[in-house]
DNA sequence: CGAAAACGTTAACAAAAGATAAGGATTTTA
DNA sequence: TAAAATCCTTATCTTTTGTTAACGTTTTCG
C-alpha cells in the first residue's frame, strides 16, 4: 500500500466528518506523516505525552492500562478509524495507558504541532475547528453508549450485545482482551459463553 | 437571581473554554433563553429530541434510564456545569433517557436552532466552532476517566475514589442514586460503606 | 398536622464473579 | 522443527454482588 493510497483512504475516512476542497486538501496533506507499527509494537506508553492523532488505514490496536502489574485492555481501534491517546494529546498531559498494535498497522498521522498550525491557518482554521468538533462529538456519543452499558447492563448482557453487534471482533481479537473490554475477567467471559450457548 | 446575573455566571462558566469579546457577547447573549425547573421536574424525557443545551446557574440534575420499569441514575450535573442530552441534541435523534431536577434548578439555554444560526454567523462562526470543539473535548476527557474506572476498578475502589474526590455529593445526592452512578445496587453500596468504615 | 412516600440499613439466600491453578491446544519464534 | 509462549477451558474455592423483604427514620406534601 503506497502513500497516495493511504492518503486517499484517509480522505474518505474524514468525509464522514468534513469534506475538504481540493485547495484545502492540498495544504492539509502536506501536514501528514506516515508510520507502520509491527505487531506488538507500541504507539504510545505510559508517562509520555501523545504527539499524534492517527487514522488507521490497515490493522488494529488495543488500548490497555497496567494495574498491579496486570494488563487490562479497555478499547480497540481498527482500520478506517481514528486513534490517539486523546486526553494526553489534547491536554498535553502525561499519558496513563498503552496503545499497542495487535496486527501490523499502517497509520496516517497528524502531529500536535501541525494540527495547531492548521488551526491557525486562515484558509483552514474554520474547517479544522469544525473537523475537531465533529470528531469530538462523535466520540462523546460513543462514550455515552459505553457508559450507559456499564450502568444499565450486566456483564452477560454486555457480552450478548457485543456478540450481536460486532460478532467479527471475536474472530480477530483474543478473547481475554474482549473480556477486559466488557469489564470482566477472561475466566468469567469463558463461563458466560458456555452459559449462553446452552440456553 | 435576575437574568443579568445568570448571563454573567454563564459567561464566567464559558471562560474555561473560550473568551468572548464584547461585540461577540452582544450577539451571543441575544440567542439565549432561560428557565427554572422545579424539584422533580424533567428537562427531557425518553422519546423526544433534545432541543437545548444548557448551563446550570443553580441547582442539580440527574440523568437516568428506565430499564425493566426501574430507574437507573447514570450521572449528575451541578451549578456552573453544562447540561444536555448531548447525543440527541447533536444528532437530532430520539433521546433514550431522562434528565430531572434534583433541586430547584436555574438554566441558561441555547436552542439547537440558535446554535446553528451562530455557527453560520460570520462574526461568530469560528469562535463557536472552537467553543463546541473544546466543550466536546472536555467531555471526552471526562468520559475517558469514567470508562477507565469501570474497566480497571472494583465497585469498592470506585466508591473510595468518589468519597475522596467528591465527598460533598454524599451530602447532596440520595445514596441510591450514587449507587447507580457507581454501577452497583443501593444495597451493595450500603454494605461497601459499612465495610470500608470498619477497616 | 398526619398520612404517604422516600430513604438507608440489615438479614437471608441465590447467583455471579474473582482468584488460582491445571491441562491441552494452538501459535510464535528462535 | 522444537521449545516457549499464548490462549481458552475447566474446576475449586472464596468473595462479592444481586434479590427480596422487613424495619425504622426522615422527608414530603396534601
Amino acid at each position: 500500500m503506497d502513500k497516495q493510497c493511504k492518503i486517499n483512504a484517509f480522505r474518505t475516512g474524514l468525509a464522514q466528518f468534513v469534506t475538504f476542497e481540493e485547495d484545502e486538501w492540498e495544504i492539509l496533506s502536506q501536514h501528514l506523516s506516515f508510520s507502520t507499527l509491527k505487531k506488538k509494537e507500541h504507539f504510545i506508553v505510559e508517562g509520555k505525552v501523545c504527539d499524534y492523532m492517527c487514522f488507521i488505514t490497515r490493522g488494529a490496536v488495543r488500548y490497555y492500562h497496567i494495574k498491579d502489574g496486570q494488563e487490562i485492555t479497555g478499547y480497540f481501534s481498527f482500520e478506517n478509524e481514528l486513534m490517539s491517546a486523546y486526553k494526553s494529546f489534547l491536554k498535553r498531559t502525561l499519558n496513563t495507558n498503552y496503545i499497542q498494535a495487535i496486527e501490523e498497522t499502517d497509520l496516517v498521522m497528524i502531529s500536535y504541532q501541525n494540527l495547531q498550525q492548521m488551526l491557525s491557518h486562515p484558509l483552514l482554521a474554520l474547517k479544522m475547528e469544525r473537523f475537531g468538533r465533529l470528531v469530538a462529538e462523535h466520540y462523546i456519543c460513543c462514550y455515552e453508549d459505553r457508559v450507559t452499558a456499564f450502568i444499565t447492563q450486566s456483564p452477560e448482557e454486555r457480552y450478548t450485545m457485543l456478540e450481536k453487534t460486532a460478532k467479527d471482533i471475536f474472530q480477530r481479537i483474543p478473547q481475554h482482551f474482549i473480556a477486559n473490554f466488557l469489564g470482566i475477567t477472561p475466566v468469567s467471559l469463558s463461563r458466560i459463553r458456555k452459559r449462553t450457548l446452552l440456553q
